[in-house]
DNA sequence: AAGACTCTATCCGCC
DNA sequence: ATAGAGTCTT
């Protein structure tokens, strides 16, 4: 193949690519795939083909589609490529994840499918209201058939890009003995009715129409000259669809991916989409990025002895040319506090060698792992963010905010009217609301105007007349406000006169202070965007909270989350069986899960830069039980020559042996481990491929716990503003009373929470 | 209608 | 452990 050599007049975006990275840039014609491992430079590659087709002018910032996985590297790319071609970016109206991609063109042709442009996009909440209001309707009994596998089964279906009317039999026998269909068309027409979309709709729908009406698609594709896709292994099949249909007529397409990186399988993703490519696209060109930018040697060779362990890779064969640096520490400790506890002291270890905190990641299986390190981050003052999670969005009364504002914004919102009825309390219960809903029923009007009707009956108690009477009033207020009040200012309008901010004000818990801060946030971020839809728009799409990120804070997510994103150093907590591997993935989906399970650990390993270290425990409480659990086998997995083993019980192997050795006969000679690797979990008898995961004790592991007080941290000098006796005020816990000073770290005796040790800095002055 | 109480399933991951 | 649902009491 002929590359032009680089030269000194190269455009600045090509400069620093290797060969590869500049063919995957310079060939923009026809179907490209690009197979691009761990940190090859993928986002380099891809940011600079798109600066690349802008600079030499072949298409417009409007003409590009540019899809990306998360609004995170949207917004990264965005970014850099803004500062490569400057402010041109500003309009490059179609870059975002599929689904921002999908509301936007919705709603630009919502009345193709029976919507109008402003519906509501439903998050996964409200629709599991919605449902049960449905299974309720249908006479089905809820407990059977629970409205969550429902939910689920319509997800696979629209991700499969299914209508109702293309439901079969046997896919509908999957609920409630073959109701499955007419569950889901009940569910469509419901949500045309209140003006909505759930997640996949945003999707089916504008297939539906892309399918449906030649004008569009045409104009799409006439538009789209150039289309990139991101992580190409995760897209599911309606995404592929959309994506054939749209680069059928110029096949300027360039998809990028990484087979081994494939770790969405159970939101529909289709690996085969990457693996037949070429079938799909004749003529495709192939490229592969294959020098790694970002790890040791050490590090990628941990990834590639564990992925190693899957059938069915396209292969790649990743190298570096970076120093060998340090080996993967793998440790084995007592529990889970333990674990948390020895984190942190890595963590403080590294804030004295004088590195920031900010290249420091907490790398998850699952979301409930991340309270044992929150807990133990601020007792020691770890300054800490936690991605994901529990979301500012999903927050109670950031989406009891939310429903009033999308009941003004929205009449036929029902779901939001439901929400807030009777938030805070006016004396509206069952009873009431039941009434509402007859009546809407009957006369096939949304719940608000049902509310406003029944106030000329007299179906209701004098009491919830006059209660429900001041609701429907208020609503009609801030509706006729709505026009003429900035949004942020109607907001804080709704908010005081419904007597929400009021309700939290009343209460003085800890976490009610909190919430009436999160609710001034809600009315902050309110500010930087043009008016309501836009702001509920970006709530239901984005969800993220844009934190201030003015302090250093070590960074705690799942390692889902944690896709694309690298850091120096990486703790992997919790790598036991049945955790990680999840037992529930292992459960369902048997030796296909087992190796996306693998994938997982592939990419986790491969988040580090520098230095990773691998932690499992022997003891976990899970649902409030101590259970003991063993070593995951992806530890097993790990290459000896690249690893280095530790194990910080007191005591060592043998307590650990010990523990076990009282375990029943069929554990004891299961099939040992291959041999290879750290020496003590396989003496132990770990059994990387039996079923055994876990047993529960019935009281707590009687190991004491060294209370030695971890890393006093130095050079800290407390705060001059605080003595013993004073009363503050800690985010988490509540008020307390000041009961010692120690430098910068207090003992407190909070009012609920009990005595605590905590940074001074967490605490306010009360 | 609303609060206290008990019982139960839950915890895989995201736009 | 803990949130949500269901039951009982005031």
């Amino acid at each position: 193949m002929s590359l032009p050599a680089p030269t000194p007049q190269d455009p600045p975006y090509l400069a620093g690519l290797n060969a590869p990275q500049r063919e995957a840039v310079l060939t923009t014609e026809g179907p490209v795939l690009v197979l691009a491992g761990a940190g090859t430079g993928k986002t380099a590659a891809l940011t600079a083909r798109l600066a690349h087709l802008l600079y030499t002018k072949k298409a417009w910032p409007s003409e590009i589609l540019s899809v990306t996985f998360t609004n995170k590297a949207a917004r990264e790319m965005r970014h850099r490529v803004g500062r490569i071609v400057g402010d041109v970016v500003e309009g490059m109206p179609w870059l975002g994840t599929f689904h921002a991609i999908g509301a936007k063109m919705l709603r630009r042709h919502a009345e193709l499918v029976g919507l109008h442009s402003n519906f509501t996009i439903l998050d996964t909440d409200d629709q599991l209201r919605l449902l049960k209001q449905l299974i309720l309707a249908a006479d089905l009994d809820e407990k059977r058939w629970p409205a969550r596998q429902l939910a689920g089964l319509i997800d696979q279906w629209k991700n499969k890009g299914l209508t109702p009317a293309d439901i079969d039999a046997g896919e509908s026998e999957l609920y409630a003995n073959g109701r499955g269909k007419e569950m889901y068309a009940a569910y469509q027409a419901r949500l045309i009715a209140l003006n909505a979309c759930d997640f996949g709709d945003l999707l089916l729908h504008m297939l539906t129409i892309l399918k449906r009406d030649r004008e569009v698609l045409a104009d799409y594709q006439r538009r789209f000259k150039y289309i990139m896709v991101d992580e190409y292994q995760d897209t599911n099949s309606v995404q592929y669809l959309w994506l054939r249909l749209l680069a059928q007529e110029r096949k300027n397409l360039c998809c990028v991916g990484d087979d081994d990186q494939s770790i969405y399988s159970w939101r529909g993703a289709q690996v085969e989409n990457i693996l037949k490519f070429e079938k799909d696209f004749p003529g495709a060109k192939v490229i592969r990025l294959e020098q790694n930018y970002r790890s040791t040697p050490h590090i990628l060779a941990a990834a590639s002895g564990v992925i190693a362990n899957n059938s069915g890779r396209l292969g790649k064969t990743l190298w570096t040319n970076e120093q060998d640096g340090e080996k993967v520490k793998v440790l084995g400790i007592w529990d889970g506090p333990e674990e948390a506890r020895r984190v942190g002291e890595e963590i403080e270890a590294c804030q004295r060698a004088g590195k920031s905190i900010d290249d420091i990641a907490i790398l998850v299986r699952a979301q409930h792992q991340t309270r044992e390190f929150e807990d133990r981050f601020i007792s020691i003052g770890m300054p800490y963010r936690i991605v994901g999670g529990f979301r500012f969005y999903e927050r109670a009364e950031i989406r009891d905010a939310l429903a009033y504002l999308r009941v003004v914004a929205q009449p036929a919102d029902d779901l939001a009217f439901e929400r807030i009825v009777n938030v805070p309390k006016r004396g509206l219960g069952d009873k009431a609301v039941q009434k509402v809903h007859q009546l809407a029923r009957a006369e096939g009007v949304p719940l608000t105007v049902a509310a406003a009707r029944i106030l000329d009956t007299d179906e209701l108690t004098s009491q919830a007349r006059r209660a429900l009477g001041n609701l429907v009033g208020d609503m009609a207020r801030w509706r006729s406000m709505a026009a003429d009040l900035p949004h942020p200012e109607l907001a804080r309008q709704i908010l005081d006169e419904s007597g929400y901010t009021g309700m939290w004000q009343a209460e003085k818990s800890a976490e009610a202070a909190g919430r009436l801060e999160n609710l001034t946030e809600l009315v902050r971020a309110m500010e930087e965007y043009e008016n309501l839809g836009a702001f509920l728009e970006h709530v239901s799409l984005v969800m993220d909270n844009e934190a201030q990120a003015d302090e250093a804070k070590v960074t705690i997510m799942t390692i889902h989350a944690a896709k694309g994103l690298e850091y120096d150093t990486v703790f992997l907590v919790g790598w036991e069986e049945g955790l990680f591997p999840s037992q529930r993935a292992l459960d369902e989906g048997g030796n296909a899960s087992l190796e996306e399970e693998r994938r997982l650990a592939y990419v986790a390993i491969t988040r580090a830069r520098r230095r990773a270290v691998i932690l499992h425990a022997a003891n976990r409480r899970i649902y409030g039980q101590w259970t003991s659990s063993l070593p995951s086998r992806f530890v097993n997995e790990l290459p000896d020559a690249h690893i280095e083993s530790e194990n910080s019980m007191s005591g060592g192997e043998s307590l650990w042996r010990a523990n076990w050795s009282e375990r029943a006969d069929p554990f004891a000679d299961v099939a040992r481990g291959t041999g290879r690797g750290p020496g003590w979990q396989r003496a132990a008898g770990v059994n990387p491929g039996g079923g055994f995961t876990s047993r529960t004790f019935t009281r707590e592991p009687s190991r004491v716990v060294e209370a030695r007080a971890s890393a006093v941290s130095i050079g800290n000098k407390g705060r001059d503003d605080l003595s013993v006796g004073m009363r503050v005020f800690h985010q988490k816990f509540g008020y307390g009373e000041i009961a010692e000073i120690e430098g910068n770290k207090l003992e407190i005796d909070f009012e609920s929470a009990g005595r605590k040790r905590v940074m001074d800095s967490f605490v306010s002055l009360g």
